[in-house]
RNA sequence: GGCGGGUUGGCGGAGAGGUUACGCAGCGGAUUGCAAAUCCGUGAAGAUCGGUUCGAUUCCGAUACCCGCCUCCA
């Protein structure tokens, strides 16, 4: 069997991976707060995450893979869009509004995700929502933890908040690499009142009117960010499991408080023992932000016709603890590669046979070297250099680049196409060979022309004639030839 | 201010203390009525300065520059 290599933040190390329970490997990752469509950004960990969970599907099985993804459906920035369109003269509740625009978001954040090639979070490789959790389902499990933090002494209320008193966990700051001293020299938290310490952070609030709110012991409240990922973890994966993963920005705070709330919570748990963390997202080397106007979602590159594998197959160029540069020029260089695999694979490869094929093993000992996802690209390549095409169409299937179905898409469409091409290439060989002769090229150009304008790809050499449709082929633009 | 990451040929981007990365683009050639596609060949690198070493792009240190987090933006 293939041993992974992963790069463990706690550790600072590349280790081998050996699950809790290879019968069941258990991954969780922080999955998007659901206010608006998921921008580019959004897009990075589940991609990244997505070619991990295939790898372990792929090493261990995919009924002996789990992996939880949630959604944060309790936000202020929620709140706020549910407000503004009560404002706008929206019908319905402030509650039913929420409800409404955190529905909409999830199903988007679905397409969108589809979109990408990820498949969906499962549970031991069955698909359910329960693979992909709402905080608001889980309130209850939070505020069982928080409670049982006040009774361990590690957390308190004051002034219908409730903290997590840092202090009382010696290893805050471990995963980040930060002390708490220096953190308060760095003088940039949150001073509020009723903390004992100014690192202290939020597990539970007050609600007011205009806010959703559960009853709790400390009043009608609702529950600070960070406790959901805890709570969630622990009732879906158990006190210990194999892997948390989340964009880089999540190491601190978010996950230093996870880790904090779950350790003090079950001090018998190791709680996740690998942690991986993804590198930031830029836009033509910047940092894509609304101020500097190149930011967007990924729902707009779709709508520009930009297809779903063109957009993975740019995130896969950069191993994920890298930054990750978005620019049109590798847009092209993705488009270009793909529709050569595509356009390859389907001519050359038994489709039948590729489906029983195994992913060439050079792309999973790349990927299995800490997700090597550009070494893995390259073997494709190579792949196709060696005329492996049975390999080839399996791998990419494999890495969610194209699957088996967009290879009999594509052969079923160049079937049709032949079709309407029937006798245009007779033709098109007769005049050629009369232009021989006569030394008037002049209407074989022009059905060449047209041809071309028609999408087709004309190949003539002394062997004859040959007309291969291409992708935007279009059949219409030949009726004028007829 | 604190913490962390990065700097490779025109572009993207890896691995390895000493042997061609690879891809895209470029250039030369084969082929073609002209093209396209394909094939063959080919130039080009390791931010700067110092150290360790028989030997460093690969290890160590410093400098410069870039980036991220510290502000419930992944």
């Amino acid at each position: 069997m293939v041993t992974l290599r992963l790069t463990n933040t706690r550790t600072r190390r590349k280790e081998d991976f050996r699950p809790i329970d290879p019968a069941d490997v258990r991954m969780y990752v922080c999955g998007p707060t659901v206010y608006d469509r998921a921008h580019l950004g959004n897009a990075r960990p589940v991609v990244v995450f997505d070619v991990l969970y295939r790898l372990l599907r792929h090493v261990y099985g995919p009924e002996h893979v789990t992996y939880v993804r949630n959604f944060t459906d309790v936000d202020d920035k929620i709140n706020a869009e549910a407000l503004r369109r009560q404002k706008a003269g929206a019908p319905g509740t402030l509650e039913a509004l929420i409800h409404q625009r955190t529905e909409e978001t999830i199903a988007w954040y679905h397409a969108d995700m589809d979109a990408l090639g990820a498949l969906r979070p499962s549970i031991k490789g069955v698909v359910s929502e329960k693979a992909a959790p709402r905080a608001t389902d889980f309130v209850a499990q939070m505020i069982t933890m928080i409670d049982g933090l006040i009774d361990k002494g590690h957390a308190y209320a004051a002034n219908g908040h409730v903290l997590f008193r840092v202090r009382s966990y010696q290893d805050y700051g471990k995963l980040s690499g930060r002390s708490v001293d220096d953190m308060i020299a760095g003088a940039r938290v949150e001073v509020a009142p009723f903390k004992e310490d100014p690192m202290d952070f939020v597990l539970w609030k007050p609600s007011s009117g205009e806010e959703p709110g559960w009853d709790s012991p400390w009043g009608k409240g609702r529950p600070g960010w960070h406790i959901e990922c805890s709570a969630m973890a622990h009732e879906l994966l158990g006190e210990s499991f194999d892997i948390h993963g989340g964009g880089l920005d999540l190491q601190f705070p978010h996950h230093e408080n996870e880790i904090a709330q779950s350790a003090c919570a079950h001090p018998h748990g190791d709680f996740a023992r690998v942690w991986l963390h993804n590198e930031m997202l830029q836009v033509e080397g910047k940092k894509m932000s609304k101020s500097l106007g190149n930011f967007f979602t990924v729902r707009d590159l779709l709508d520009q016709g930009i297809p779903g594998e063109v957009i993975r197959y740019v995130f896969l160029m950069t191993h994920y603890r890298s930054p990750m540069d978005w620019t049109a020029e590798k847009r092209v260089v993705a488009t270009t590669k793909l529709e050569d695999y595509l356009a390859l694979g389907e001519r050359f490869a038994d489709l039948e046979k590729a489906r029983q094929t195994e992913p060439a093993p050079e792309v999973i000992d790349a990927l299995a070297d800490d997700l090597n996802t550009h070494l893995a690209i390259t073997e494709l390549d190579k792949l196709l250099g060696n005329a492996r095409w049975n390999e080839l169409v399996a791998t990419l299937n494999f890495l969610g680049l194209i699957p088996f179905k967009g290879f009999e898409e594509r052969r079923a469409k160049l079937t049709r196409s032949a079709a309407e091409l029937t006798g245009v290439t007779e033709r098109l060989a007769a005049l050629r060979t009369a232009a021989m002769a006569s030394k008037d090229f002049s209407a074989v150009d022009a059905l060449k022309s047209a041809l071309i304008a028609a999408g087709v790809e004309v190949q003539m050499s002394k062997d004859g004639v040959e007309l291969v449709p291409g992708p935007d082929f279009d059949p219409a633009k030949l009726e004028a030839l007829k």
